[in-house]
DNA sequence: AACGATTAAATCGTACACGATATATTATAG
DNA sequence: CTATAATATATCGTGTACGATTTAATCGTT
């Protein structure tokens, strides 16, 4: 009788499948922009905050240097960004928007309100759901807590 | 006055840390047995239904054989699962437990649950959590759809 | 001033994850 | 009965993602 054991009663897998939904989804819709789903991550946390160290930029993404530094390497090669050392503190980076992801900021994000809007998401729902996710956050890094002692 | 451009009001966002989270938290779990986050939900998939085809797996699991075929492999190498080519139809490839797999099912559910426990989620919101998610999965097919054209 | 501890990035090795392509097998149309 | 289409899986190339280690710079204490 181990019933709740099945996949599409888990909350972790409807939280995989939609996460990835999701990814799919934006890779569409980014793709005429040459830019994946967690480069237009970084870019809107660069637009939120231009200049911003890569440890800051890291914890707003909860991403290690292990995934951002080879990303944000890419994303140099794309000149959407520029990484510059720190004057004052010489191991710090700091990344800045370049150009190009300033100018194309109005048709990105356009691009993905747009495939958005298809969803009719009502705000009651989006409300809603990001409250929940935001318990469920909170409930997720006690149990890490717990696990790690 | 983009403001509702900012990371943390993104649900896209939101979904994608909240995964990421489960992703590290099962991990920490699934660490003793040698066993990776999408590892488990394989097990899940075969536990439910054992002798499953590549295909079918595939599709409980949202991945295509890029994805799996190397999984599959690292499963089989770890003495989980094991391979077969149908005999009725030589393209298909059943996947069937091994007996570690069965034999270690109560182990491993066990320390899933305990962790997933200390979180506390009350079935109201599990429930009111689930259901938002199917919700929003069908409006994000949808969106594909549109997309795609 | 000097040296160990801390901090910030980069690097490394492994494991997903995806779309595109290749390969092999079965089904089907003529 | 054969040429072709459809199907199932494997392979390939690229891009995350993670923990662990390494490297380099700064800080703290003596």
């Amino acid at each position: 009788m181990d019933d709740f054991l099945t996949l599409d009663k888990q909350l972790c897998f409807a939280i995989y499948e939609t996460s990835s939904q999701f990814s799919k989804l934006y890779s569409k819709v980014l793709e005429p922009f040459d830019l994946t789903y967690p480069q237009y991550l970084v870019l809107l946390a660069l637009w939120e905050q231009d200049g911003i160290g890569v440890m800051a930029l890291g914890e707003k993404l909860r991403l290690g240097t292990g995934t951002l530094t080879p990303l944000l390497t890419r994303m140099e090669k794309g000149g959407w960004i520029r990484k510059e050392r720190s004057r004052e503190d010489e191991r710090k980076v700091h990344v800045y928007l370049e150009r190009k992801a300033i100018e194309q900021k109005a048709g990105i994000t356009q691009a993905v309100q747009s495939a958005i809007a298809t969803c009719r998401i009502s705000m009651e729902e989006y409300v809603q759901l990001m409250e929940y996710l935001r318990r469920l956050q909170e409930k997720l890094a006690r149990a890490k807590q717990h696990v790690g002692s």
